[in-house]
DNA sequence: GGTCGCGGGAGAACAGTGTTCACCGCTGGC
DNA sequence: GCCAGCGGTGAACACTGTTCTCCCGCGACC
């Protein structure tokens, strides 16, 4: 996760001068733990979060992991809910938006949608609560305008650019929310039925859910059936490329027709035909 | 909502012949409520949504709208989860996935689409609750069944209509998920600040989000400044189309050639000039 | 040097949550 | 008429988020 010394709360704080210290660095053993704030209380939920998951997470525990009282946290937060927003607000963190280039407009948009994954799957649950929030915070609203900017300057027509940014959010968001609900369902029930670590990294999963599946009966679901092995794999990068390519090609298919060559085949030019169009 | 009659717990039930009475109609001036049974649960449970919203959606609460204790509901619900997901359910209660027609594929999946939106809009906060869960219920698969079969019929790769049903089912719980937020974020702060009725019709709500953004500093904003006007507008419609339509248009790109005709101007016109209808 | 101010944390309390348990009252069948 | 048992009751438990009062320990001030 970022690091501490990007909190808001604590600018450039230039070094205390020897003289003047402003705390005589706790002379006794006392655990001398530093002093609590915003960026430290965030810190902690996100240990929190990442061991007990989103229902677990709980004022009371994250005061535990900071060796507090839960009335100290809210001295430096008001709320849970403010709380769960500056761990939203922490997603973004680090991340800048690349000035547009309208030859990789594409390759743009594929760049911010494999951060924004990496950055959901990097803590438990994280995507439950990036979904529930907008990016309309004051810290946010360059992103969006960042994203934007690539948009129009591919020279997508305006009402097909305001929507894509809600198009590729909204994807990453629900690709990555579905990815941990099916990890969390299959280690709630019948997680650790085989051999091997029970939480792992999936593959066992992944092959309970083909398998069931694939046992469903053929004359009642023939495509699901038959599409069972291509519906859960063992990796989800490919599924989501996919579904991120899907969404690219709808919006080249609005590029005007100059734009649009080299488009369509922007990342493997496979799609057996779909090159030459509108020849 | 689906009306009582459909439930399963109280099959068809023809009305109760005079002699043989089952139960005397509670003699004194009891409330004679009838039995309780998980379809008369799940009913109260969508009215306390409605009323309450999601984080107001209680067991005791539930409990109070049929006039019962919180204990009663546990004989015939297991858990709170249990509830939400038999709320969940009915969801796709009453819909019936259309034999697919390859002609038409675009068409049908836009009903689905709209279908599911409406639905989903139907109850407060439903989207948070279909946003949590995986149609993989044992009712639900049909469904998936359903839209795979369209796509598989229309002439999609495997590879694919596997992943497109996922897309589409996403971008309609995140669409109207989002839609949601924004209307309790406008009516939690300064939300009945204007004249007349508080929660009413969200036209309110569009105008100060509009302002808002249109209120950003253009110099630092450029996109955001000027695309105001449409990434708020008063009706959802248009930009739920609008979104539905890039993913039709992404599809519709990894068809073989004979079968794109008509596919990329499936509603409205193509590419850049798609306007000048708004006459 | 002594005193004051005061802020940050402690601890208890409140209202409310999901869930469980022992207890009945009433009904239908014998 | 009796009895079993279903279905609902009310109290309890272990939690939750949030707030209140209190107090310690430090820096600043006279």
């Amino acid at each position: 996760m970022t690091d501490a010394a990007a909190d808001p709360d604590t600018p450039p704080v230039p070094p205390p001068s020897p003289w003047n210290r402003a705390r005589p660095a706790r002379v006794s053993g006392a655990p001398a733990r530093p002093a609590l704030t915003r960026g430290r209380i965030v810190d902690a939920a996100f240990t929190v979060l990442d061991r007990e998951g989103y229902e677990g997470l709980t004022m009371r525990r994250v005061a535990a992991v900071l060796g507090v009282t839960v009335s100290a946290l809210y001295a430096h937060v008001s709320s849970k809910d403010e709380l769960v927003e500056l761990m939203y607000t922490r997603l973004f963190d680090g991340f800048t938006m690349p000035a547009p280039d309208p030859e990789r407009w594409q390759e743009q948009v594929r760049e911010y949608a494999h951060f924004g994954r990496r950055r959901l799957t990097e803590h438990r649950d994280m995507a439950r609560i990036s979904m529930a929030h907008a990016p309309f915070t004051a810290e946010l609203l360059p992103h969006v305008e960042g994203v934007l900017a690539i948009f129009r300057a591919a020279g997508l027509p305006d009402r097909i650019a305001a929507e894509a940014g809600d198009l590729i959010s909204t994807y990453i968001d629900g690709f990555v929310l579905e990815e941990s609900l099916w990890q969390d369902r299959m280690a709630a029930h019948g997680g650790d039925g085989s051999a091997g670590g029970g939480s792992g990294d999936g593959r066992g999963m992944a092959e309970q859910m083909r398998d069931y599946l694939a046992s469903l009966p053929a004359e009642d679901f023939p495509h699901l059936h038959a599409l069972a092995g291509l519906m859960v794999t063992d990796s989800s990068d490919d599924r989501f490329d996919i579904g991120l390519e899907i969404i690219l090609r709808g919006l080249a298919s609005y590029l005007p027709d100059e734009r649009r060559e080299g488009a369509e085949n922007g990342k493997d030019g496979k799609g057996e035909n779909d090159k030459k169009d509108k020849s």
